[in-house]
RNA sequence: UGGGGAGUAGCCAAGUGGUAAGGCAGCAGGUUUUGAUCCUGCGUAUCGAGGGUUCGAAUCCUUCCUCCCCAACCA
């Protein structure tokens, strides 16, 4: 019932999708198509992980292949089971399914013979050198590394201590295992990468079974490798991993690993929106120092937080299409995000009328018993979504921002003298206006033309204002939000990344409301959205309570008035 | 002073030797009982810069410039 939101005209394939093709031409998987999530649950997800999650579900559906979900859980300090709920949540509210759910704690028996294997080849040994030292011996840019001195240990001595390393022989930090490969290398990456390091920490999912701990780059390909994925597609700043990818699962020389072919990394820029910012670090720093009320106030770029904010998912992965992929470091505009949100709920929020902030309306020339009811549409293109009846009665409230006591050039709303329409109920003179002792204007009395019932008067006379109202005694009450962007700075990448950040932070970037409803909305239910004609699109707040509602309001509608007020 | 990437309009982004798609934003009109939506039209883009090859270059060669990533027992 609810109209399919357009698809872009996506035309040109991007490169991943070239690739694609190309295998899929050569017959390198056998035709086959396996993508990979995997998030490490360290952090809720945000608007740049859908980009990755749309690229990813999106590229397996568009060949006839599947998507896994690995949590890449290889650091357990860092990590919570709070998170994979939350990240389970997020992916299926974007609309997709997984085939395959996993955890590369999973996968922590076969890394480790894996990596015995390595050993056993020559290809890693254990090392004492501390923290400072690998440092130290890892050399910089622009000189080379040195050797550890335990480079050359025998295989059965880097085996037995491998193994006393997993059976808690040593202190945690004082061993490692290393990938022997190349200190010379100009590519920091292969200077003898660790491997595994001990580290004592209870784990989300193994709990106290293992005291050592895989590194990523050592358990990403292997993992890839295990589900038999054919592209793991990941970021940029994963481009100087690459060798070592491959080189972690070329060592398989035997082919007792892994299955052929192996899968090929890919990389992609990732996401930056404007006035926002992405990284977990300081999303995580907002929610525990409350400049935030969670993970998903509607202000944060989280996913949780954009479908609070009555965001849908068909909007998000719109602006993830729209986004476009390629490789070079992108600032997304966010307004880029809000069209995607207008057009899709443009198309099917149904229509309602709501003051936000109340200004009443008296009609003198109407009885205070008279009452009558207007009906209008729930949508003006959806006449299935059938209609709503509104009352009408002599005290309404109107929007503020529909009065101006001076008004400007091309101005028409209400005014003193003008004419205005009432959306869907009848035309209103504005003949008085009362203020308080401060000057404030409080009440505007009007006549009404009761010929014009419905809106338009019988003599054929046009005004060209039309505004919404909501009668003051049938008149609900809600509490409506208005979440601002929550950052200043117009670029991401301009909020410093000192402690002051937070300078970035938009005082206004919450405002709450005491809005007057019309009556239908009173069976609105947490989730559901709705246009405010003349104002923007507004969601029922997830944790709305009947008789208590509260609206976020998603996004405004583009209001023209000011650009014209502003070029006078 | 190393390595890896990337530079096409305000923001994204096609284009891969034949004379610069599209979207967002912006501007100008039209329709409209939401100044919304919708519709129409609008951009002289030194294709980062210089040099070269070519009948012809955003696309090839070359020099240079700029930006991003890499020196966690993070991912």
């Amino acid at each position: 019932m609810t109209p399919e939101f357009p698809a872009p005209e996506t035309r040109s394939l991007h490169f991943i999708e070239e690739i694609l093709e190309a295998d899929l031409a050569s017959q390198k998987h056998g035709g086959r198509v396996m993508t990979r999530f995997p998030p490490e649950p360290n952090g809720y997800l945000h608007i740049g992980h859908a980009k990755s999650i749309c690229i990813n579900f999106g590229l397996a559906q568009k060949y006839g292949g599947k998507t896994n979900l690995r949590f890449d859980d290889t650091n357990p300090t860092k990590e919570d089971i709070e998170y994979v709920d939350s990240i389970r949540e997020d992916v299926h509210w974007l609309g997709f399914e997984w085939a395959g759910e996993h955890y590369a704690s999973d996968y922590f028996p076969f890394l480790y013979d894996y990596a015995e294997y390595l050993i056993g080849q020559g290809k890693a040994y254990v090392c004492d050198l501390s923290d400072e030292e690998i440092k130290e011996y890892r050399g910089n840019f622009y000189n080379p590394g040195k050797e550890s001195p335990y480079r050359n240990r025998t295989v059965e001595e880097n085996l037995d201590l491998f193994r006393r390393m997993r059976a808690g022989e040593f202190p945690d930090g004082s061993r490692t295992l290393r990938a022997k490969i190349d200190m010379q290398s100009p590519n920091m990456n292969l200077r003898d990468p660790l491997m595994y390091r001990i580290k004592r920490a209870h784990h989300h999912r193994t709990g106290d079974a293992w005291l050592i701990y895989p590194m990523y780059d050592f358990a990403h390909g292997v993992s890839d490798a295990l589900e038999t994925i054919t592209h793991s597609i990941c970021t940029l700043e994963f481009e100087d991993h690459r060798p070592l990818y491959e080189w972690f699962l070329e060592q398989d020389v035997e082919g007792k690993f892994f299955q052929r072919p192996l899968p090929r990394q890919i990389e992609f820029a990732r996401l930056n929106l404007t006035h926002t910012v992405m990284s977990k670090r300081r999303l995580l720093q907002l929610v525990q120092e409350n400049q935030v009320q969670g993970w998903d106030d509607p202000r944060m770029p989280t996913i949780c937080g954009l479908r609070r904010r009555g965001y849908t998912p068909e909007a998000v992965r719109a602006f993830a299409e729209h986004v476009g992929v390629a490789k070079r470091d992108m600032v997304a505009d966010v307004e880029l995000l809000e069209h995607c949100i207008r057009q899709d709920l443009e198309a099917r929020a149904p229509r309602a009328m709501a003051v936000l902030r109340p200004l009443k309306l008296v009609i003198t020339n109407m009885s205070e018993a008279e009452t009558f009811e207007v009906e209008l549409p729930r949508h003006p293109e959806h006449p299935e979504l059938g209609t709503r009846r509104i009352p009408f009665s002599h005290e309404l409230w109107i929007d503020q921002d529909d009065f101006r006591e001076e008004a400007p050039k091309k101005w028409f709303r209400l005014a003193p003298g003008a004419e205005v329409r009432l959306r869907g109920a009848a035309l209103v003179r504005c003949e008085e206006i009362v203020k308080d002792s401060t000057g404030a204007v409080v009440e505007l009395r009007c006549t009404w033309d009761p010929a014009s019932k419905g809106g338009n008067a019988p003599d054929g006379r046009k005004v060209k204002g039309t505004i919404h109202w909501v009668s003051a005694r049938h008149a609900l009450d809600a509490e409506v939000r208005l979440y601002e962007q929550l950052f200043l700075a117009d670029d991401p990448m301009d909020v410093p990344e000192s402690q002051d950040w937070h300078q970035g932070i938009n005082p206004q970037s919450l405002e709450i409301l005491r809005a007057k409803l019309e009556p239908s909305l009173a069976s609105a239910q947490p989730g559901e959205r709705f246009q405010f004609e003349r104002t923007g699109y507004f969601a029922v707040d997830l944790d709305s309570k009947p008789g208590a509602l509260v609206f976020n309001r998603t996004v405004g509608l583009k209001d023209s008035w000011s650009k014209i007020e502003a070029k006078g």
